[in-house]
DNA sequence: GTAACCAGTTACCAATTGGTAAGTAATCCC
DNA sequence: GGGATTACTTACCAATTGGTAACTGGTTAC
């Protein structure tokens, strides 16, 4: 974690929402909070140690907020901050972009049957001479 | 590089610029295209080997072009695509939140002399009970 | 007594990422 | 012939990241 110091307001945005899971996490806890094993379903594939860790470092940030509920089996409540719902709202256009990305990436392969394992470059991926 | 299948939206797009440098490359070029060594200049710290692969990189995701002028010395030109631009624009909300917790983050340690090296964690960072 | 529950923690290992530094290629200029 | 210029490429190494799997702790239910 580098943390700073920061070329532009960009490059800290990324410290904070550019590590692998983090803005899925975000995410995840933009309309209500959740536990520990909730975040662990539905974040298929992430293992429990990455989870705590980012948890942890979006939680130094002041991005999700955690609640312990003193109950036995232990209850754990993460959830956004302020300053989360507000980087939230600033990823809003980000992840419309991406959703018309992956749209225009389905068109791309649309219409081939059986386009599996092609070897030659994509046109769109050529380098211009 | 996973390349998906991504969950949503905002998992296609961190897969693209959530590389380190990609933002500030894009950042770099967002008012005009750069040749190589303007970019590795302008971006202090990069190694040219770091710069090249994150070029190469947006360049298969179509971000940005890269122009070979047929020149001695080799001149090579690195610009935004159409695409790149609507990222570009799509990255503004969260450079502007970036921007306001640089400022919040420069309270935060304004007002004190000397705070240098001081173990104890910040208030802000403290985990709830 | 012991199994289940939840939210972790820990140890160990593999893969990825990033840095340094030297080398390459083509041409012009002296 | 030799240096300067520009945009890379390559080899090697260190650091970071991420995965797997076993273990912990306190209480309730059987």
């Amino acid at each position: 974690m580098p943390r700073g110091p920061y070329i532009c307001g960009l490059d800290a945005a990324m410290d904070i929402v550019g590590g692998k899971w983090k803005a899925l996490i975000l995410w995840e806890l933009k309309d209500q909070p959740r536990r520990f094993g909730q975040l662990r379903q539905s974040l298929t594939g992430i293992s429990e140690k990455m989870l705590i860790q980012r948890l942890r470092e979006l939680e130094a940030d002041e991005i999700v907020y955690r609640k312990v509920y003193a109950h036995v089996p232990p209850k754990v409540e993460y959830g956004l901050t302020e300053a989360g719902t507000a980087l939230h709202r600033a990823l809003l256009p980000l992840a419309h972009w991406g959703e018309r990305r992956m749209e225009a990436l389905d068109e791309q392969t649309a219409g081939h049957l059986t386009v599996v394992d092609d070897p030659s470059p994509s046109p769109w991926a050529a380098r211009s001479a």
